[in-house]
DNA sequence: ACCTCTTTGTTTGAATTCAAACATACTTGC
DNA sequence: GCAAGTATGTTTGAATTCAAACAAAGAGGT
């Protein structure tokens, strides 16, 4: 376990990835340093296949992946074991159970690799320094943001999901991502199979509604491609 | 449109709400005014029918209903209206839309009755005045642990959602109920109806997976109470 | 006791989805 | 150009869910 004391090679090798973490955007390589000293950021290690965290365990550090990779899985009472996200360095993790005082873990995050994770105490990052510093506040900034941005992703996708039929789940996705990028013709980050992943349904199904749909006149698509037609005879 | 500058009879009419929502928890009531004042809070009014927010706007405000009700709408390119929240006074909106810069609006609140909104500017909240008022922290970790357990609840929603069969996603959801409450003797917030649209999916086909459930022996369950056995031969 | 309303469980045929094939086009590496 | 691999669309029978009924039990009011 290091802290972060003095700025030296430790954290020199982890800044290029620590500066892709939405929680340090608009910091500098030097305010970023000068904030994980600041809030006591501290380097765990994990070696693979360990746990690096367990469900029903307690923390109040939002853990970030420096290197390696991670699962972050759940089990059910049955045994029932669920891959719920693969973690890439840059990625960061717990940091809901880490804001909500007292909070139990209700995932697992097993290492995939060896992995090197810097740990922010939430109280340290949350409760404002003595000295006030600027860099402080983005900090805080930031991570209001980051929550604000997932919740309004779940928000999204809860949306579509609660359609029962393929077909609804489609146009909903669909209609958001042409709203959220201010266009009838847009691409998706999916390819056809992420895209049934994400909304829960089968491939096979979605390209038989996707088929349909174009056939009706209500879009055409080419890959990632959509054109959405809104005055179609519904 | 008012605005907090002393405290007069119209703050007070709304302290008995306020002081129930989670942002203000654990301040005084003399704390959620200071901090109002503070903060710079105004007061809107909006009659029946008429929309407080619409899709497409932008907002940098969190918004409180102190009075009235108001529903959370979303409508897609083809017309489809949904139904999303129910607000109650006390319940506060639009807030991640607030905590994004720039963020549009993907959804309108319409209010059902005549509506009293106290309405709290993001950027002043989470920016520390210069007079570093301890209420002022507080009202910052508040809001971040209000993110944190939506954020948590959404997820765990998901979760259950995913899973493509009704028995599944009973069994994600009960065995999870469990854990949070940590018995395998519990009672759920739900009637069968309010459970089946939560979980999204029929009652009809939703009993039928709870009797099923029973004789196989994994559950018990009369009414809203529930006991698992985790043993039996699954 | 009686009636009405609400909640929950059950049944049934129709619609939809699942799961596993297979077909076709396109890409990639040799 | 050719072979292998990948992405997408299509088909099919089985499983599941939907939607609309109806039945049974209990609550509440008269």
């Amino acid at each position: 376990m290091f802290e972060f004391k003095q700025r030296g090679e430790i954290l020199e090798k982890f800044l290029n990835v620590l500066k892709k973490c939405p929680l340090f955007a608009g910091l500098s390589d030097d305010e970023i340093l000068t904030s994980l000293k600041c809030i006591g950021a501290k380097v765990r290690k994990n070696a693979k296949n360990q746990y690096i965290l367990q469900a029903g365990d307690c923390t109040d550090c939002i853990s970030l992946l420096a290197s390696g990779t991670a699962l972050v899985i759940q089990e059910d009472l049955w045994g029932n074991r669920n891959v719920m996200t693969n973690l890439m360095p840059g990625d960061y993790f717990a940091e809901p159970f880490a804001a909500i005082p007292d909070a139990v873990l209700s995932v697992s995050v097993v290492a995939t690799e060896n992995c090197e994770i810097v740990e922010i105490n939430m109280n340290h990052l949350i409760t404002m320094c003595s000295a006030a510093c600027s860099h402080h506040n983005r900090l805080i900034k930031n991570l209001i943001t980051a929550f604000a941005q997932k919740t309004l992703l779940f928000n999204e996708k809860i949306t579509h999901m609660s359609k029962r039929k393929t077909r609804d789940k489609l146009l909903s996705y669909l209609s958001a991502e042409a709203a959220r990028q201010g266009s009838l013709s847009f691409d998706i980050p999916f390819d056809r199979q992420q895209l049934a992943d994400f909304l829960c349904v089968e491939r096979a199904a979605m390209s038989v509604e996707l088929s349909k749909l174009q056939k009706e006149g209500l879009l055409k698509t080419f890959h990632s491609h959509f054109e959405l037609s809104p005055n179609a005879t519904n």
